[in-house]
DNA sequence: GCTCCTTTGAAGCCC
DNA sequence: GGGCTTCAAAGGAGC
């Protein structure tokens, strides 16, 4: 069952090759759910295949009732997770996929009785927290979820920059001494302007399957779902005054320059 | 305990 | 269709 489904999730990637291939620049790809629809025929992955055997429950056509029916359980996936492993870069994409909490630990898997959700579930506090690893455990949240009888909720897929981040936040804190994650953030946009084309193409990459494997375990989930759950501040602290340049990406919206590549002078 | 900060990119919303 | 807004991660700071 365990290699079927590894085995299942890799050849329906194989049936989408990348898009942008090496020394190509990485444009933003088109929305999946128009560019990427499945071809009639490929089997889709299910969530409830991933999370609920060994008394599988056939999926909802609409997942849109926001509910995964898994055991509350979020033991330490960073080592499994292979975009934290830093390793990335050096290995096949393809081999990545392999290492996917939610390929790795699927359902059925010898010595792994419970199953393991995707990173992208989280409880409802928000953050995802990463506990050391035992099964019989409970994350705080989570208990507190599961008492107050809240869902969890399908965190967004990460897009290329936050891939990148991910991987390099930790070569920063020890690089800089830092630990405001602002701060951080703000060498890591930096350092990510810097790379090269073909660099910064392999997170695109990662982020495309991201967001297919994400569309593939959650089929009706939509970014609307988590819309507006936030709280964030007045719409009026967000207006930025005329003389502050404000973010790159503010800054760069601002003059019409190439989000891409160009750095207007105020932000460099 | 909650929100902000700070970044980029994806996607939703609104006109 | 274009422009704006929200949310993904992260953890310290501030209220």
């Amino acid at each position: 069952m365990y290699k079927e489904t590894v085995y299942s999730a890799f050849n329906l990637l194989m049936h989408y090759p990348p898009t942008s291939g090496a020394g190509q620049h990485p444009q933003p790809q088109p929305p999946l759910h128009k560019a990427n629809q499945p071809p009639h025929g490929v089997p889709q992955l299910s969530l409830y295949e991933h999370f609920n055997s060994p008394h599988p429950t056939p999926a909802p056509a609409d997942i849109s009732q926001k509910q995964v029916h898994r055991p509350l359980q979020t033991p330490d996936l960073s080592g499994f997770y292979s975009l934290t492993s830093g390793s990335m870069g050096q290995l096949p994409h393809t081999v990545s996929w392999f290492t996917h909490p939610s390929l790795m630990l699927g359902s059925g898997v010898p010595g792994h009785p419970a199953a393991i959700p995707h990173p992208a579930i989280v409880p409802p506090s928000g953050k995802q927290e990463l506990q050391p690893f035992d099964r019989n455990l409970k994350t705080q949240a989570e208990s507190k979820a599961e008492k107050e009888g809240k869902k969890p909720t399908i965190k967004k897929p990460l897009n290329a920059f936050m891939l990148y981040m991910k991987e390099m936040r930790a070569k920063v804190i020890a690089e800089c001494t830092l630990k405001e994650s602002a701060a951080i953030n703000q060498i890591l946009g930096r350092r990510w302007h810097a790379l090269s084309r073909e660099e910064q193409a392999k997170y695109y990459e990662l982020a495309r399957k991201e967001r297919q494997l994400h569309m593939q375990l959650y089929p009706g989930w939509s970014a609307r779902d988590n819309y507006g759950k936030k709280k964030r501040r007045s719409r009026e602290k967000h207006q930025e005054s005329t003389t502050d340049p404000g973010s790159p990406k503010k800054c760069r919206a601002r003059f019409g320059l190439n989000q891409q590549t160009d750095w207007c002078g105020p932000c460099r």
